[in-house]
DNA sequence: ACTTACATTTCGCAC
DNA sequence: GTGCGAAGTGTAAGT
Protein backbone atom coordinates (compact mmCIF):
# COMPACT_ATOMS: atom_id res chain seq x y z
CA UNK A 1 0.00 0.00 0.00
CA UNK A 2 1.10 3.42 -1.10
CA UNK A 3 0.71 6.86 -0.84
CA UNK A 4 2.28 9.81 -3.15
CA UNK A 5 2.02 13.01 -1.94
CA UNK A 6 -0.73 12.55 0.63
CA UNK A 7 -1.84 14.80 3.39
CA UNK A 8 -0.99 14.51 6.85
CA UNK A 9 -4.61 13.15 7.73
CA UNK A 10 -4.09 10.43 5.13
CA UNK A 11 -0.65 9.42 6.49
CA UNK A 12 -2.08 9.38 10.12
CA UNK A 13 -4.81 6.88 9.52
CA UNK A 14 -2.64 4.72 7.33
CA UNK A 15 0.47 5.09 9.99
CA UNK A 16 -2.17 3.42 12.70
CA UNK A 17 -4.04 0.65 10.29
CA UNK A 18 -0.39 0.06 9.07
CA UNK A 19 1.08 -0.86 12.76
CA UNK A 20 -2.60 -2.74 13.54
CA UNK A 21 -2.01 -5.02 10.37
CA UNK A 22 2.02 -5.16 11.79
CA UNK A 23 3.50 -3.77 8.64
CA UNK A 24 6.46 -2.14 8.39
CA UNK A 25 6.22 1.29 7.35
CA UNK A 26 8.24 3.62 5.43
CA UNK A 27 7.93 7.53 5.13
CA UNK A 28 10.04 9.72 2.82
CA UNK A 29 9.49 13.47 3.09
CA UNK A 30 11.08 16.73 4.58
CA UNK A 31 11.73 15.81 8.09
CA UNK A 32 13.27 17.55 11.38
CA UNK A 33 15.00 14.45 13.62
CA UNK A 34 15.61 14.98 17.55
CA UNK A 35 16.84 12.37 19.63
CA UNK A 36 17.47 12.49 23.09
CA UNK A 37 18.69 8.97 25.85
CA UNK A 38 22.18 7.95 26.07
CA UNK A 39 23.14 10.74 24.36
CA UNK A 40 20.92 13.85 22.49
CA UNK A 41 21.04 15.30 19.17
CA UNK A 42 19.67 17.33 16.58
CA UNK A 43 19.18 16.96 12.61
CA UNK A 44 17.69 19.93 10.91
CA UNK A 45 15.35 19.99 7.99
CA UNK A 46 16.11 17.26 5.06
CA UNK A 47 14.82 14.80 2.37
CA UNK A 48 14.76 11.19 4.68
CA UNK A 49 13.98 8.06 4.54
CA UNK A 50 12.32 6.20 7.61
CA UNK A 51 11.42 3.13 8.59
CA UNK A 52 9.00 1.98 11.15
CA UNK A 53 9.53 -1.90 12.30
CA UNK A 54 6.89 -3.84 13.48
CA UNK A 55 9.16 -4.72 16.01
CA UNK A 56 9.28 -1.21 17.69
CA UNK A 57 13.04 -0.51 15.70
CA UNK A 58 13.10 2.60 13.58
CA UNK A 59 16.06 4.39 11.21
CA UNK A 60 16.05 7.52 9.65
CA UNK A 61 18.67 7.22 6.60
CA UNK A 62 19.86 9.79 4.82
CA UNK A 63 21.65 9.16 1.18
CA UNK A 64 24.59 8.08 2.76
CA UNK A 65 26.40 5.68 5.18
CA UNK A 66 25.32 2.00 5.88
CA UNK A 67 24.76 3.11 9.33
CA UNK A 68 21.43 5.54 9.66
CA UNK A 69 21.44 8.80 11.10
CA UNK A 70 19.27 8.33 13.74
CA UNK A 71 17.50 5.32 14.95
CA UNK A 72 15.62 3.89 17.60
CA UNK A 73 15.81 -0.14 18.94
CA UNK A 74 13.81 -2.57 18.65
CA UNK A 75 11.57 -2.71 21.50
CA UNK A 76 10.57 0.86 21.13
CA UNK A 77 7.07 1.95 20.78
CA UNK A 78 6.02 4.30 17.76
CA UNK A 79 3.27 7.00 18.06
CA UNK A 80 2.06 8.87 15.11
CA UNK A 81 0.14 12.35 15.17
CA UNK A 82 -0.22 15.36 13.83
CA UNK A 83 0.36 19.27 15.33
CA UNK A 84 1.44 22.22 13.92
CA UNK A 85 0.95 21.51 10.22
CA UNK A 86 3.28 18.41 10.87
CA UNK A 87 3.26 14.90 10.41
CA UNK A 88 5.22 13.59 13.56
CA UNK A 89 6.50 10.46 15.04
CA UNK A 90 7.59 9.78 18.23
CA UNK A 91 9.67 6.53 19.41
CA UNK A 92 10.01 5.67 23.00
CA UNK A 93 11.96 3.58 24.78
CA UNK A 94 12.99 2.51 28.59
CA UNK A 95 15.93 1.32 30.13
CA UNK A 96 17.57 3.44 28.66
CA UNK A 97 14.98 6.08 28.83
CA UNK A 98 15.29 7.55 25.06
CA UNK A 99 12.95 9.16 22.89
CA UNK A 100 13.43 9.70 18.82
CA UNK A 101 11.59 12.48 17.46
CA UNK A 102 10.97 12.69 13.40
CA UNK A 103 8.51 16.01 13.04
CA UNK A 104 7.86 16.22 8.65
CA UNK A 105 7.10 19.02 7.07
CA UNK A 106 5.84 17.46 3.94
CA UNK A 107 5.60 13.51 3.12
CA UNK A 108 6.51 12.77 -0.01
CA UNK A 109 5.61 9.18 -0.45
CA UNK A 110 4.19 6.78 2.75
CA UNK A 111 4.00 2.92 1.79
CA UNK A 112 2.77 -0.07 4.56
CA UNK A 113 4.91 -3.27 3.97
CA UNK A 114 3.84 -6.74 4.68
CA UNK A 115 7.48 -8.29 5.81
CA UNK A 116 7.00 -12.08 5.77
CA UNK A 117 9.23 -15.08 5.26
CA UNK A 118 12.29 -16.59 6.48
CA UNK A 119 14.60 -13.83 8.57
CA UNK A 120 17.15 -16.75 9.76
CA UNK A 121 20.70 -16.25 8.04
CA UNK A 122 22.74 -18.91 7.30
CA UNK A 123 26.01 -17.48 8.05
CA UNK A 124 29.51 -19.06 7.67
CA UNK A 125 33.18 -17.75 8.65
CA UNK A 126 32.05 -16.49 12.41
CA UNK A 127 34.52 -17.05 14.89
CA UNK A 128 32.11 -20.10 16.27
CA UNK A 129 33.33 -21.59 12.99
CA UNK A 130 37.03 -21.38 13.42
CA UNK A 131 36.52 -22.91 17.32
CA UNK A 132 34.18 -26.19 15.63
CA UNK A 133 37.81 -26.60 13.20
CA UNK A 134 40.19 -26.59 15.93
CA UNK A 135 37.98 -28.70 18.12
CA UNK A 136 37.89 -31.05 15.11
CA UNK A 137 41.68 -30.80 14.63
CA UNK A 138 43.33 -29.46 17.84
CA UNK A 139 46.49 -29.66 16.01
CA UNK A 140 45.91 -26.97 13.60
CA UNK A 141 46.98 -24.69 16.99
CA UNK A 142 50.29 -26.93 18.20
CA UNK A 143 51.34 -30.72 17.69
CA UNK A 144 50.19 -32.42 21.29
CA UNK A 145 47.49 -29.75 21.84
CA UNK A 146 44.18 -30.79 24.00
CA UNK A 147 41.63 -28.83 24.41
CA UNK A 148 39.74 -29.41 27.88
CA UNK A 149 36.94 -27.04 27.73
CA UNK A 150 35.24 -23.87 25.51
CA UNK A 151 34.16 -20.53 27.76
CA UNK A 152 35.99 -21.54 30.42
CA UNK A 153 35.00 -19.05 33.43
CA UNK A 154 38.26 -17.55 35.10
CA UNK A 155 38.18 -13.96 37.27
CA UNK A 156 38.61 -12.02 33.88
CA UNK A 157 36.16 -13.57 31.95
CA UNK A 158 35.74 -16.76 29.89
CA UNK A 159 38.32 -18.47 27.87
CA UNK A 160 37.73 -19.47 24.35
CA UNK A 161 39.49 -22.80 24.35
CA UNK A 162 41.38 -23.99 27.51
CA UNK A 163 43.48 -26.72 27.16
CA UNK A 164 46.58 -28.18 28.09
CA UNK A 165 50.07 -28.53 24.97
CA UNK A 166 52.13 -31.59 24.56
CA UNK A 167 53.49 -31.55 28.23
CA UNK A 168 50.35 -30.86 30.06
CA UNK A 169 51.11 -27.11 30.78
CA UNK A 170 47.91 -25.05 30.85
CA UNK A 171 47.09 -23.23 27.55
CA UNK A 172 44.59 -20.43 27.14
CA UNK A 173 43.57 -19.56 23.44
CA UNK A 174 42.09 -16.82 22.03
CA UNK A 175 39.84 -16.85 18.66
CA UNK A 176 39.72 -14.00 16.31
CA UNK A 177 38.04 -14.17 13.55
CA UNK A 178 39.70 -10.96 11.85
CA UNK A 179 43.25 -9.87 11.89
CA UNK A 180 43.82 -8.70 15.86
CA UNK A 181 45.43 -5.40 17.20
CA UNK A 182 46.36 -4.51 20.91
CA UNK A 183 42.97 -4.93 22.31
CA UNK A 184 42.95 -8.82 21.75
CA UNK A 185 46.15 -8.76 22.67
CA UNK A 186 45.40 -7.38 25.69
CA UNK A 187 42.43 -9.86 26.40
CA UNK A 188 44.21 -12.77 26.22
CA UNK A 189 47.08 -11.43 28.59
CA UNK A 190 43.85 -11.17 31.40
CA UNK A 191 43.11 -14.25 30.82
CA UNK A 192 46.16 -15.32 31.16
CA UNK A 193 47.25 -13.41 34.10
CA UNK A 194 43.75 -14.90 35.99
CA UNK A 195 44.85 -18.35 35.35
CA UNK A 196 48.46 -17.45 36.85
CA UNK A 197 46.32 -15.98 39.44
CA UNK A 198 44.19 -19.05 39.59
CA UNK A 199 46.83 -21.62 39.75
CA UNK A 200 49.12 -19.70 42.25
CA UNK A 201 52.82 -19.45 43.01
CA UNK A 202 54.56 -19.06 39.49
CA UNK A 203 51.97 -21.75 37.98
CA UNK A 204 53.16 -21.85 34.10
CA UNK A 205 50.03 -21.19 31.63
CA UNK A 206 50.84 -20.32 27.84
CA UNK A 207 48.50 -18.00 25.89
CA UNK A 208 48.17 -18.64 21.89
CA UNK A 209 46.01 -15.81 19.60
CA UNK A 210 44.82 -17.91 16.81
CA UNK A 211 43.69 -14.84 14.42
CA UNK A 212 44.63 -14.30 10.47
CA UNK A 213 47.13 -12.46 11.21
CA UNK A 214 48.18 -9.46 13.92
CA UNK A 215 49.22 -5.98 13.43
CA UNK A 216 52.91 -4.91 14.48
CA UNK A 217 51.83 -3.35 18.04
CA UNK A 218 49.74 -6.59 18.67
CA UNK A 219 53.09 -8.50 18.09
CA UNK A 220 54.84 -6.56 20.04
CA UNK A 221 52.74 -6.71 23.33
CA UNK A 222 52.04 -10.04 22.74
CA UNK A 223 55.81 -10.77 22.51
CA UNK A 224 56.34 -8.63 25.41
CA UNK A 225 53.64 -10.82 27.69
CA UNK A 226 55.49 -14.04 26.42
CA UNK A 227 52.07 -14.57 24.48
CA UNK A 228 52.00 -16.86 21.02
CA UNK A 229 50.30 -16.42 17.85
CA UNK A 230 49.14 -18.87 15.36
CA UNK A 231 47.77 -17.81 12.05
CA UNK A 232 44.42 -19.42 11.09
CA UNK A 233 41.52 -18.41 8.75
CA UNK A 234 38.16 -18.93 10.29
CA UNK A 235 36.76 -20.03 7.11
CA UNK A 236 38.78 -22.46 5.74
CA UNK A 237 40.56 -23.79 8.84
CA UNK A 238 43.41 -23.52 7.36
CA UNK A 239 46.96 -20.97 7.90
CA UNK A 240 45.86 -17.91 5.28
CA UNK A 241 47.42 -17.86 2.20
CA UNK A 242 50.24 -15.41 2.09
CA UNK A 243 47.99 -12.24 0.35
CA UNK A 244 45.58 -12.70 3.12
CA UNK A 245 47.99 -12.17 5.75
CA UNK B 1 8.91 8.24 -8.23
CA UNK B 2 6.84 4.92 -7.53
CA UNK B 3 5.77 1.91 -9.39
CA UNK B 4 3.26 -0.52 -7.68
CA UNK B 5 3.57 -3.87 -9.36
CA UNK B 6 6.08 -3.80 -11.72
CA UNK B 7 7.39 -5.98 -14.55
CA UNK B 8 11.35 -6.77 -13.91
CA UNK B 9 11.66 -4.80 -17.13
CA UNK B 10 10.32 -1.34 -15.82
CA UNK B 11 12.25 -1.84 -12.53
CA UNK B 12 15.45 -2.22 -14.63
CA UNK B 13 15.55 0.61 -16.41
CA UNK B 14 14.22 2.50 -13.51
CA UNK B 15 16.55 1.63 -11.69
CA UNK B 16 19.09 2.43 -14.46
CA UNK B 17 17.67 6.04 -14.60
CA UNK B 18 17.79 5.87 -10.87
CA UNK B 19 21.38 5.56 -10.56
CA UNK B 20 22.23 7.97 -13.10
CA UNK B 21 20.14 10.72 -11.13
CA UNK B 22 21.81 9.69 -8.27
CA UNK B 23 18.42 8.77 -6.20
CA UNK B 24 18.31 6.65 -3.64
CA UNK B 25 16.36 3.09 -4.50
CA UNK B 26 14.28 1.30 -2.01
CA UNK B 27 12.59 -2.45 -3.50
CA UNK B 28 9.80 -4.19 -1.76
CA UNK B 29 9.73 -7.45 -3.04
CA UNK B 30 10.22 -11.30 -2.38
CA UNK B 31 13.99 -12.46 -2.79
CA UNK B 32 16.60 -14.52 -1.74
CA UNK B 33 20.04 -12.67 -0.51
CA UNK B 34 23.81 -14.29 -0.59
CA UNK B 35 26.53 -12.14 0.33
CA UNK B 36 30.27 -13.42 0.09
CA UNK B 37 33.31 -12.03 1.40
CA UNK B 38 35.12 -11.48 4.72
CA UNK B 39 31.87 -13.97 5.56
CA UNK B 40 29.32 -15.53 3.48
CA UNK B 41 25.96 -16.25 4.27
CA UNK B 42 22.51 -16.88 2.36
CA UNK B 43 19.07 -16.05 2.94
CA UNK B 44 15.75 -17.86 1.50
CA UNK B 45 13.29 -16.57 -0.08
CA UNK B 46 11.06 -13.94 1.66
CA UNK B 47 9.53 -10.36 1.31
CA UNK B 48 11.96 -7.86 2.03
CA UNK B 49 13.11 -3.66 1.46
CA UNK B 50 16.02 -3.54 -0.12
CA UNK B 51 17.54 0.07 -0.16
CA UNK B 52 20.62 1.55 -2.38
CA UNK B 53 22.00 4.26 -1.93
CA UNK B 54 23.75 7.02 -4.24
CA UNK B 55 27.43 6.93 -2.06
CA UNK B 56 27.04 2.49 -3.04
CA UNK B 57 25.69 1.66 0.22
CA UNK B 58 23.29 -1.59 0.06
CA UNK B 59 20.89 -2.39 2.78
CA UNK B 60 18.75 -5.70 2.98
CA UNK B 61 15.93 -5.37 5.90
CA UNK B 62 13.39 -7.70 7.28
CA UNK B 63 10.74 -7.04 9.66
CA UNK B 64 12.89 -7.14 12.57
CA UNK B 65 16.43 -5.69 13.96
CA UNK B 66 17.52 -2.56 13.93
CA UNK B 67 20.27 -4.17 11.40
CA UNK B 68 20.07 -5.11 8.27
CA UNK B 69 20.00 -8.95 7.48
CA UNK B 70 22.75 -7.87 4.92
CA UNK B 71 24.08 -4.94 3.41
CA UNK B 72 27.25 -3.68 1.69
CA UNK B 73 29.60 -0.56 3.05
CA UNK B 74 29.55 2.52 0.81
CA UNK B 75 32.21 2.55 -1.99
CA UNK B 76 30.62 -0.74 -3.38
CA UNK B 77 29.07 -0.55 -6.89
CA UNK B 78 25.62 -1.90 -7.82
CA UNK B 79 24.59 -3.17 -10.91
CA UNK B 80 21.19 -4.77 -11.74
CA UNK B 81 19.81 -7.03 -14.41
CA UNK B 82 17.22 -9.27 -15.44
CA UNK B 83 18.03 -12.94 -15.85
CA UNK B 84 16.10 -16.26 -15.83
CA UNK B 85 12.79 -14.32 -14.65
CA UNK B 86 14.22 -12.62 -11.84
CA UNK B 87 15.13 -9.11 -11.47
CA UNK B 88 18.66 -9.15 -9.66
CA UNK B 89 20.85 -6.75 -7.88
CA UNK B 90 24.39 -7.49 -7.74
CA UNK B 91 26.60 -5.29 -4.99
CA UNK B 92 30.54 -5.50 -5.49
CA UNK B 93 33.68 -4.02 -3.83
CA UNK B 94 37.20 -4.41 -3.37
CA UNK B 95 39.07 -4.69 -0.51
CA UNK B 96 37.81 -6.34 1.14
CA UNK B 97 36.90 -8.08 -2.44
CA UNK B 98 32.47 -8.75 -1.51
CA UNK B 99 29.97 -9.51 -3.38
CA UNK B 100 26.05 -9.10 -2.20
CA UNK B 101 23.66 -10.44 -4.81
CA UNK B 102 20.25 -10.04 -4.14
CA UNK B 103 17.38 -12.10 -6.72
CA UNK B 104 14.21 -11.03 -6.74
CA UNK B 105 11.22 -13.34 -7.79
CA UNK B 106 8.77 -10.50 -7.82
CA UNK B 107 9.24 -6.52 -6.97
CA UNK B 108 5.84 -5.56 -5.60
CA UNK B 109 7.23 -1.89 -5.33
CA UNK B 110 10.28 0.45 -6.59
CA UNK B 111 10.85 3.74 -5.52
CA UNK B 112 13.10 6.30 -6.54
CA UNK B 113 13.92 8.98 -4.14
CA UNK B 114 15.72 11.81 -4.53
CA UNK B 115 17.42 12.89 -1.19
CA UNK B 116 18.85 16.12 -0.38
CA UNK B 117 19.25 18.61 2.81
CA UNK B 118 21.57 18.03 5.88
CA UNK B 119 22.83 15.32 7.03
CA UNK B 120 25.63 16.73 9.67
CA UNK B 121 24.22 15.92 12.66
CA UNK B 122 24.35 17.75 16.14
CA UNK B 123 25.64 15.38 18.56
CA UNK B 124 26.22 15.85 22.48
CA UNK B 125 27.42 13.55 25.05
CA UNK B 126 30.13 11.75 23.45
CA UNK B 127 33.78 11.13 25.04
CA UNK B 128 35.17 14.62 22.90
CA UNK B 129 32.72 16.06 25.30
CA UNK B 130 33.74 14.48 28.63
CA UNK B 131 37.26 15.21 27.54
CA UNK B 132 36.37 18.76 27.05
CA UNK B 133 34.83 18.98 30.22
CA UNK B 134 38.00 17.81 32.07
CA UNK B 135 40.37 20.55 30.00
CA UNK B 136 37.89 22.85 31.08
CA UNK B 137 38.19 22.37 34.70
CA UNK B 138 40.42 19.61 35.70
CA UNK B 139 39.68 19.67 38.97
CA UNK B 140 36.86 16.95 37.81
CA UNK B 141 39.36 14.36 37.65
CA UNK B 142 41.28 15.08 41.26
CA UNK B 143 42.10 18.70 42.99
CA UNK B 144 45.71 19.82 41.51
CA UNK B 145 45.37 17.42 38.26
CA UNK B 146 46.95 19.11 35.47
CA UNK B 147 46.93 18.16 32.20
CA UNK B 148 49.60 18.21 30.01
CA UNK B 149 48.91 16.69 26.58
CA UNK B 150 45.69 14.64 24.69
CA UNK B 151 45.98 11.79 22.73
CA UNK B 152 49.71 11.59 23.98
CA UNK B 153 50.84 8.28 22.33
CA UNK B 154 52.61 5.51 23.87
CA UNK B 155 54.19 2.41 22.53
CA UNK B 156 50.46 0.87 23.32
CA UNK B 157 48.38 3.46 22.04
CA UNK B 158 47.47 7.00 22.50
CA UNK B 159 46.52 8.17 25.64
CA UNK B 160 43.44 10.24 26.09
CA UNK B 161 44.80 12.94 28.43
CA UNK B 162 48.11 12.83 29.75
CA UNK B 163 49.04 15.18 33.27
CA UNK B 164 50.44 15.12 36.25
CA UNK B 165 49.19 14.96 39.69
CA UNK B 166 49.89 17.48 42.56
CA UNK B 167 53.23 16.05 43.21
CA UNK B 168 54.09 15.70 39.82
CA UNK B 169 53.50 12.27 39.18
CA UNK B 170 52.59 11.39 35.79
CA UNK B 171 48.99 10.29 35.24
CA UNK B 172 47.02 8.28 32.34
CA UNK B 173 43.49 9.35 32.47
CA UNK B 174 41.38 7.28 29.91
CA UNK B 175 37.88 8.47 29.43
CA UNK B 176 34.96 6.68 28.39
CA UNK B 177 31.05 8.20 28.00
CA UNK B 178 29.17 4.85 29.23
CA UNK B 179 29.95 2.33 31.66
CA UNK B 180 32.87 0.13 31.50
CA UNK B 181 33.42 -3.46 31.33
CA UNK B 182 36.82 -5.50 31.58
CA UNK B 183 38.26 -3.69 28.39
CA UNK B 184 38.80 -0.56 29.26
CA UNK B 185 40.43 -1.46 32.61
CA UNK B 186 43.26 -3.24 30.28
CA UNK B 187 43.01 -0.96 27.87
CA UNK B 188 44.28 2.01 30.31
CA UNK B 189 46.61 -0.43 31.92
CA UNK B 190 48.14 -1.35 28.46
CA UNK B 191 49.22 2.98 28.40
CA UNK B 192 50.24 2.70 32.26
CA UNK B 193 52.72 -0.30 31.21
CA UNK B 194 54.05 1.07 28.14
CA UNK B 195 54.79 4.67 30.42
CA UNK B 196 56.50 2.89 32.78
CA UNK B 197 58.56 0.67 30.46
CA UNK B 198 59.10 4.12 28.73
CA UNK B 199 60.30 6.21 32.03
CA UNK B 200 62.22 3.40 32.91
CA UNK B 201 63.78 1.91 36.29
CA UNK B 202 60.39 1.60 38.53
CA UNK B 203 59.06 5.11 37.42
CA UNK B 204 55.57 5.63 39.26
CA UNK B 205 53.03 6.60 36.99
CA UNK B 206 49.13 6.77 38.06
CA UNK B 207 46.28 5.60 35.94
CA UNK B 208 42.81 6.62 36.11
CA UNK B 209 39.63 5.42 34.66
CA UNK B 210 36.62 8.13 34.14
CA UNK B 211 33.25 6.96 32.88
CA UNK B 212 29.87 7.35 34.34
CA UNK B 213 30.47 3.95 36.03
CA UNK B 214 32.06 0.65 36.06
CA UNK B 215 31.33 -3.23 36.63
CA UNK B 216 32.35 -5.40 39.75
CA UNK B 217 35.09 -7.36 37.59
CA UNK B 218 36.30 -3.98 35.72
CA UNK B 219 36.51 -2.63 39.19
CA UNK B 220 38.91 -5.66 40.48
CA UNK B 221 40.97 -5.47 37.59
CA UNK B 222 41.48 -1.58 38.53
CA UNK B 223 42.08 -2.53 41.84
CA UNK B 224 44.78 -5.39 40.85
CA UNK B 225 46.94 -3.46 38.96
CA UNK B 226 46.77 -0.08 41.38
CA UNK B 227 44.45 1.69 38.65
CA UNK B 228 41.91 4.16 40.17
CA UNK B 229 38.29 5.84 38.74
CA UNK B 230 36.66 8.80 38.66
CA UNK B 231 32.75 8.84 38.08
CA UNK B 232 32.28 11.46 35.32
CA UNK B 233 28.92 11.83 33.17
CA UNK B 234 30.11 12.42 29.73
CA UNK B 235 26.70 15.42 29.21
CA UNK B 236 26.86 16.93 32.51
CA UNK B 237 30.85 16.85 33.32
CA UNK B 238 29.77 16.02 36.49
CA UNK B 239 29.48 13.08 39.02
CA UNK B 240 26.30 11.00 37.94
CA UNK B 241 23.26 10.98 39.88
CA UNK B 242 23.46 7.54 42.49
CA UNK B 243 20.45 6.20 40.40
CA UNK B 244 22.54 6.35 36.84
CA UNK B 245 25.08 4.51 38.42
C1' DA C 1 17.92 -6.40 33.99
C1' DC C 2 22.99 -6.70 33.88
C1' DT C 3 27.38 -8.48 32.20
C1' DT C 4 30.35 -10.03 28.75
C1' DA C 5 32.25 -10.46 24.24
C1' DC C 6 31.38 -10.98 19.03
C1' DA C 7 30.36 -8.43 14.71
C1' DT C 8 30.51 -9.19 7.25
C1' DT C 9 30.59 -4.42 13.15
C1' DT C 10 30.73 0.88 10.86
C1' DC C 11 33.07 5.14 11.14
C1' DG C 12 36.50 8.70 11.50
C1' DC C 13 41.15 10.09 11.85
C1' DA C 14 46.05 9.86 11.68
C1' DC C 15 50.07 7.96 9.56
C1' DG D 1 45.73 2.03 2.04
C1' DT D 2 46.52 0.29 7.22
C1' DG D 3 46.11 0.96 12.20
C1' DC D 4 43.67 2.24 16.04
C1' DG D 5 39.84 3.29 19.02
C1' DA D 6 34.97 5.34 19.60
C1' DA D 7 30.05 4.36 18.93
C1' DG D 8 23.44 6.70 21.09
C1' DT D 9 27.38 0.94 18.63
C1' DG D 10 23.66 -3.69 17.99
C1' DT D 11 23.13 -8.51 19.19
C1' DA D 12 23.22 -12.87 21.55
C1' DA D 13 24.10 -15.77 25.51
C1' DG D 14 24.54 -16.43 30.18
C1' DT D 15 23.30 -15.24 35.00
Amino acid sequence: MTLSRPTHREVLWQTEDAFERGDMITLFGRCTVEYDGRAASTLGLGNRLVILKPDGAALVHTDEKRTPVNWQPPGSEHHAAVRDGQFRIRSERTTPAETLDVRFEAVHQFSALSVTGGRDLDLQGSEEDLRQHILDDPELVESGFLPLATERETSAGPIDIYGEDDEGVAVAVELKRRRVGPSAAGQLQRYVAALREEFGDGATVRGILVAPSVTDRAAALLDQHGLEFVALDPTTGRPPEKSEE
